[in-house]
DNA sequence: TTGCTTGTTATACGATCGTATAATAAGATC
DNA sequence: GATCTTATTATACGATCGTATAACAAGCAA
């Protein structure tokens, strides 16, 4: 008759909630307010949930960055798959794929500090990181071969597109009124097309 | 006979040993470890002296904040000063000098995030960011304009000037060990490069 | 229905948080 | 040396922190 108190979930739908709930948090306060009890109250769970299904806090908002870092990566490969088959079209899809309104977002940027802050102090998170950047990174090179850029330029450019890439997706949520989208875009493309006039493709 | 319990300091200088204190504990234990009283034991001093002297922990942290841009800015333009008087080499400078060891180190990394972090948190601390990279913005223009770069592009490359460098800082730190300095730079001498050659300098 | 598994809650514990308060004493002034 | 200012300390308070623990109950199996 009576309602349960309380629903069974299943562990990895549940799991998926609290990561959900802690994104929300970092988002509306920041590092410091991601607390146990904040995160609990607003997955609408109780606080030993967290320790039951992660261990602790610090790994619920590991699995937070590695779960957002995972959206993230889909999403551009969206736009990539999206772009269709021209080489060039597919790599200014991927690279100006981070200033979408989704992307380019305060909720984003703040889960991302943490983890930055995260990764400072404490050493076993810097691999996460570590894994995420060297995923993007291999992805442009290999959208910079498909360009025809030499293999001996395509490190380092690969390198300078994500440094630009992640300067203009923080000045970008940071200070919106100062840059947006479009000419964040707009940058980029100029900077990929500055990269191919250095090297040029040799004809074949 | 003996020694005095504590010695009073003058107010502008003990402010400053709370500031120092403030890096180095952010710096170690990141940014939700930077509490009072983490911070009194690093000065070697009283929980209650930060209250006293700046009234709570976020103003401090604010504080650090704001002494270590002044501190960034000032090798930056120490490096422009040191550069001589070719506006190029003046403008390369100022850019490579980021990525100075001094700059470029896993301290003030730490510092900048958790200023990250507080800027999604409390609205009145996203002014001070603002005004900080305007600053850096504003410096790029004059750079840029003396280089000869017209006008209508000035904004633009500043921007992306700025972006880029953030990225690569970023990278530095975070990651030594995928990016150098050396490389960071030539990075950044050649995107600099790329800007003067689509804009090129009007002959007079 | 009965029993079992385990997701979930409620509660408690000690540690640490930020800050207010009053007492203390260093150092300048006269 | 006496007096005063105030930087500094010591202490205390309530709130919140992370997590361990045991009781509870939802849902499945038999």
């Amino acid at each position: 008759m009576s309602k349960p108190g309380f629903t069974r979930a299943d562990p990895d739908a549940r799991r998926l909630s609290l990561i959900a709930a802690t994104a929300r948090v970092l988002a509306r306060d920041g590092a410091s307010g991601a607390s146990v009890r904040a995160i609990a109250v607003e997955a609408a769970v109780s606080p030993g949930l967290v320790a039951h299904h992660f261990g602790g806090v610090d790994a619920l908002i590991a699995a937070t960055y590695a779960h957002v870092g995972e959206q993230v990566a889909a999403a551009l490969d969206a736009a990539v798959a999206a772009a269709g088959s021209d080489p060039q079209a597919r790599l200014i899809a991927y690279v100006t794929a981070s200033f979408a309104p989704s992307i380019a977002d305060r909720n984003l940027l703040a889960t991302w500090t943490a983890f930055w802050g995260l990764v400072i102090a404490r050493g076993e998170i810097a691999a996460l990181h570590d894994a995420l950047y060297a995923r993007y990174r291999a992805e442009l090179e290999r959208l910079l071969a498909a360009c025809g850029l030499q293999s001996s330029a395509r490190r380092r450019a690969a390198i300078s597109i994500a440094a630009l890439v992640d300067g203009l997706w923080l000045e970008l949520c940071l200070s919106p009124a100062i840059l947006d989208a479009d000419e964040a875009r707009a940058i980029a493309q100029a900077h990929i097309a500055a990269l191919f006039q250095s090297h040029p493709a040799p004809p074949n």
